[in-house]
DNA sequence: GCCAACGTTGGC
DNA sequence: GCCAACGTTGGC
């Protein structure tokens, strides 16, 4: 079965055009006990992701991708020299984990407001006030309603 | 740049 | 285990 979820990156620290150029990216730096968990325990390969831009004007989803190899240890955290440096992180308890994307499909920008404004999309957790999660579930409905709104009709 | 919302930390 | 203080996220 597969499932859907959203990823939010910041643009000018890690970019859809960016992923598009690499052919696929790990999904390191997630340091939030409920996305890591989303991660670790939910995603499957295949799952589709909607990749989002998050801290830029406006917000935006930008393309779909897919899970492309299930969680494993984020090596960052162990990584003295990495921003993402957690001293509580070991190899025996590597503590964070990441999967690894791979860009599907392009999309016509979506912008926050479009989505708030399609009263199809009530409910989801992305346009929840105060919703910081970085890693987010989508519902296939919810999922193909965006991808419609992107010019993309089924995927 | 502001600040609301939320998560984490650590003293007690 | 509670909760105040603090740090971060991210829309606006």
């Amino acid at each position: 079965m597969v499932n859907y979820w959203l990823m939010k990156s910041e643009p000018h620290v890690y970019s859809w055009a960016q992923l598009v150029k690499d052919g696929s990216t790990h999904w390191d730096g997630v340091r939030n006990y409920q996305a890591r968990n989303i991660m670790r325990d939910e995603m499957a390969l295949g799952d589709k992701v909607l990749f989002y831009h998050s801290n830029c004007k406006p917000p935006h989803v930008a393309g779909i991708a897919r899970v492309c190899r299930e969680a494993y240890p984020d090596f960052t955290a162990q990584d003295i020299y990495s921003k993402y440096f957690d001293p509580r992180a070991s190899p025996d308890n590597p503590r964070w984990m990441m999967v690894d994307i791979e860009p599907v499909s392009e999309l016509e920008t979506i912008r926050l407001p479009d989505l708030r404004a399609n009263g199809a999309l009530d409910g989801m957790p992305l346009l929840r006030k105060g919703q910081r999660l970085s890693v987010q579930s989508v519902s296939e409905e919810h999922f193909q309603i965006v991808c419609a709104m992107g010019g993309i009709s089924k995927i």
